[in-house]
RNA sequence: GCCGGAGUGGCGGAACGGUAGACGCAAGGGACUUAAACUCCCUGGCCUUUCGGGGCGUGUGGGUUCGAUUCCCACCUCCGGCACCA
């Protein structure tokens, strides 16, 4: 190993050395990755090259930068206790941008921190005897060293952990903002309970009725909890997509998906004893006159009064009870028969009177609507799989192309027609017909056209221990009560057992649980349930721009400064759950006016998965390829090159051991390339009229330049990091091959070689930082972090010579070099003589010829 | 079913109306070596050939165009999201 302060040292030397001494005296023979990413990496460190951006030296604000802002950001990883494959290549991509941006000028910021709070911690705590906080401490430690490790060009003055008291004191505080609001409530509803983790979840971290994180059956809970209304900002959530250009449309997609917008009507219908009114939901209200029959979810809290005292109450009631015990997987599952039972009851359905027959059925969900629906079964499906089980009538009310108003419906029939049987709607388009419909409700009174979301409100309360406590006081007689600012954070409380029991654990510490009312001062009770992990992250990107303030959760100004994140970079896994509460928190601080916009992610980029052996890299799967093992035998850099030439930054990939070899053997070369280079200072860019004479060392000019140019645009531009790699190996294979010393091609001039090794190493630095600060360094220049990114030199992108391709008929014929910019008498001209030419239009007749100038001619001949 | 995305050599992929297969991996041949590894050089879409070449090729079928991997229409397959959401 090298003492850091050789760096200098070597320098010092060469410079007092002559002129000619070759770079092998500088360079060892062999590159030596870890020797040389420590140096650079202390190197950074002691200049502090990558910090500051918001806090100066002495802690202060630092002080708006000349350049653009740039705030580039990855998602903060969860400290699990390793990184793996996808974090390395999360972090090459931001970093790679980072830097590009930083050396185009732009004051860049770029963070880190980690989501600390959460449930693999905590079981792995469980299973082991430790405190979670010793076992996050220690994961988070790991993780930083191996961030560290690879040379990210992070700004460690700004780490932050969402487990700190000093983090989650302001999570606790814009908790309170919302519950002023009434934007965090509690309220009783059935709930997402997974029976192996012991506790609620969102509806976001159920997929396909099982826990997302482990897998178990969910059960459904008519339980008390905390919610957020998320659902109050469904439509601002959509609204506000526009001013999202550059997300992926999969990702935009997914989230119109989740929150499911349908327009449709509220139509209130009475029970024949004009009793009870109960209002549907329904985006067909054309169809109102083929209501047949009315259905009410199991829950429906009018279900027990409607069957109350009448005999068909037993075998309604116990219909309930069972479909409340269903697991959520059994209860959505479509391929079941359609049960249900009569409850006796009917309703009138208020466009024509007609009394219809109300049934309890479980497939009517309590949650979406209303909780009951008007039953259409010829033009609903399931309502006619319903309707045929229990021989109740279906009535045609929509025409088809070729069915009249007898048709009889053998299937449900949901496309668009004409209306019949449909009183005065009949003969109107379906479309006509529910304007129609919704416009005669609402002149009576019986409903209005509306609008429905499937975005549920989102469930944060979580009886687990390692989360940020909700700071509620409960009152017996005040009710929920807010814990005051100034007593923020409420702690979390020590205690003995954390381990799940269907009850948060902070309730076991009596010191904790007893609390004065903040309202009445009598005595009352803490709550106990901690918050869902999802709430910290959703705004930890604004605590970066100010981590260390103590009396406000960000400071406006600086957050307005670097605010958007201008790069977004991560996983698509969180494109309904990380991606859409964060731009929920966003709306609500931007209405409460202590934020300037809407939505905190101007630009987002999502990376695909790696796989190995075909399916994602996992522990139980075994086929993991760790960072570290790379990173020990190849290099830092390598590891940070092979993840973005794998292949598209955004497709999930196949990781391939042989590949990453590849990618130390492009360094290799490139080493040994400017080993050989001639001695001597970094040169400038060559002139053209100096290379005239010397078509190889033009050529290599030409195609740094283009290299210059297409790496900028891949990086900026087009997140296109394999092509803009590819490019940079082209120019580095063509250096090699015009050496003086070594291949078959003619040799470049020295100044021209030089000058092409000294691009490739300065256009790579992104990718590859430590080993390009090394060459660049023996090259004779310094601290290539803060050299001006450069700028592609256009005379050089213009061509002298061409290769113009000749088609007959579209095919291709011949290829021939010829000078740049001929005019196209000139090209056919010079085209017509080449034999091949000839030969393919003996004996045509040529109709036309297409001549594209510097590229092409196409003669089309009968 | 609805909504997104994608189909190109043995493999990852490139080419944003103009030379299909850049770059890399794997493979074959050669140089170096006592030998091997490393490294370097050469050859690699398929079929055919009198070795000049010729034909066919980007999921399938149409269309637009002088010219289509690229644009349009229809279809097939795969991946992802939503789905008893009224």
């Amino acid at each position: 190993m090298r003492a850091a302060g050789d760096l200098g040292e070597r320098r010092a030397r060469r410079y007092t050395r002559a002129p000619m001494t070759e770079l092998h005296d500088v360079l060892p023979d062999r590159y030596h990755a870890s020797d040389v990413e420590e140096r650079w990496q202390r190197a950074w460190a002691q200049t502090r090259a990558f910090t500051g951006a918001t806090i100066s030296r002495d802690g202060t604000p630092a002080e708006p930068s000349p350049g653009p802002k740039s705030y580039v950001l990855e998602m903060l990883p969860y400290p699990s206790g390793e990184i793996h494959m996808g974090h390395v290549k999360n972090y090459t991509m931001g970093d790679v941008i980072a830097h590009h941006r930083r050396r185009c000028g732009a004051a860049v910021f770029h963070p880190m921190g980690y989501d600390a709070f959460g449930l693999p911690a905590e079981n792995a705590a469980i299973r082991t005897g430790e405190h979670p906080a010793v076992v996050t401490a220690r994961n988070i430690a790991r993780i930083r060293e191996q961030l560290q490790r690879l040379g990210f060009a992070i700004d460690w003055d700004t780490e932050i952990s969402t487990a700190d008291p000093e983090y989650y004191r302001w999570t606790q505080w814009i908790f309170l903002r919302m519950f002023e609001r009434g934007l965090a409530e509690r309220r009783e509803a059935a709930v997402n309970w997974c029976p192996t983790d012991q506790t609620v979840l969102a509806n976001e971290q159920v997929v396909d009725g099982h826990c997302e994180r482990c897998g178990a059956e969910v059960e459904l809970r008519q339980l008390t909890q905390w919610f957020l209304r998320i659902t109050d900002y469904a439509q601002a959530l959509l609204d506000d997509m526009k001013l999202l250009e550059d997300w992926p449309e999969r990702v935009l997609a997914m989230q119109r998906n989740w929150i499911g917008r349908s327009d449709g009507a509220r139509v209130r219908f009475r029970t024949d004893d004009d009793v009870h009114e109960i209002p549907v939901f329904t985006t067909r209200p054309d169809t109102l006159f083929g209501a047949t029959f009315f259905l009410v979810a199991p829950e429906h809290p009018l279900l027990a009064t409607l069957v109350e005292g009448r005999g068909e109450a037993a075998a309604v009631m116990s219909y309930a009870r069972a479909a409340a015990r269903a697991s959520l997987a059994d209860r959505s599952a479509t391929d079941k028969p359609k049960t249900g039972v009569f409850t006796g009851r009917y309703v009138i359905n208020p466009i024509n009177g007609d009394r219809i027959p109300v049934w309890v059925a479980d497939y009517v969900l309590m949650d979406y609507g209303t909780g009951a629906i008007m039953a259409v079964p010829g033009h609903d499906e399931r309502d006619f799989a319903f309707a045929k089980q229990h021989d109740l009538p279906i009535r045609r009310v929509v025409a088809g192309p070729d069915a009249g108003a007898d048709t009889p419906l053998e299937t449900a029939f949901a496309e668009t027609g004409r209306l019949v049987n449909s009183g005065f709607l009949d003969g109107l388009e379906v479309e006509e017909a529910a304007g129609a419909a919704a416009a005669w409700l609402a002149e009576r009174g019986a409903g209005e056209a509306t609008v429905g979301y499937r975005l549920r409100d989102w469930l944060i309360s979580r009886q687990r221990y390692w989360g940020v406590p909700i700071p509620i006081v409960h009152c017996p007689d005040c009710g929920p009560v807010a814990v005051p600012d100034e007593q923020l954070p409420v702690l979390l409380p020590d205690v003995e057992d954390y381990s799940p029991k269907g009850q948060s654990p902070l309730a076991a510490n009596p010191e904790f649980l007893a609390a004065a009312c903040p309202s009445c001062g009598g005595p009352a009770r803490r709550e106990t349930d901690t918050m869902d992990t999802f709430v910290d992250s959703s705004w930890y990107y604004l605590r970066y721009t100010a981590p260390h303030l103590s009396n406000a959760p960000f400071e406006r100004a600086l957050a307005d400064y670097w605010l958007p994140v201008d790069q977004y970079i991560g996983g698509v896994e969180h494109a309904v759950l990380h991606l859409l509460y964060a731009r929920f928190f966003t709306k609500v601080l931007n209405d409460l006016d202590l934020v300037g916009f809407r939505e905190p992610f101007a630009r987002l980029f999502t990376q695909g998965m790696i796989y190995r052996d075909g399916a994602k890299m996992s522990k139980s799967k075994g086929n993991v390829v760790s960072p570290d093992e790379i990173v020990a035998r190849y290099g830092a850099d390598t590891l940070r090159l092979y993840v973005l030439f794998m292949g598209p930054a955004a497709d999930d990939i196949e990781w391939s051991d042989r590949g990453v070899v590849g990618a130390r053997r492009f360094l290799d070369r490139l080493w040994a390339l400017a080993r050989a280079a001639t001695p001597g200072g970094l040169v400038a860019r060559p002139v053209a009229s100096t290379l005239t004479g010397s078509p190889v060392s033009l050529g290599l000019v030409r195609r740094a330049e283009a290299t210059i140019a297409k790496v900028s645009a891949d990086i900026g531009e087009r997140f296109s990091f394999h092509t803009a790699i590819a490019a940079i190996q082209e120019l580095v294979n063509a250096c090699t091959r015009h050496q003086a010393d070594g291949g078959t091609g003619e040799p470049a001039g020295p100044v021209a070689l030089r000058y092409a090794v000294q691009v490739a190493v300065s256009v790579l630095f992104p990718f590859a930082p430590h080993v390009t600060c090394e060459l660049w360094s023996a090259l004779g220049g310094e601290r290539l972090w803060e050299v001006r990114w450069p700028d592609a030199e256009g005379t050089y992108l213009v061509k002298d010579e061409v290769t113009l391709v000749v088609q007959v008929n579209g095919k291709v014929r011949d290829r021939l070099q010829a000078p740049a910019g001929l005019g196209d008498a000139a090209v056919l001209d010079l085209v017509r003589e080449r034999d091949k030419v000839r030969g393919a239009l003996v004996g045509k007749r040529v109709v036309r010829e297409i001549v594209v100038p510097d590229r092409l001619v196409n003669f089309v001949v009968s």
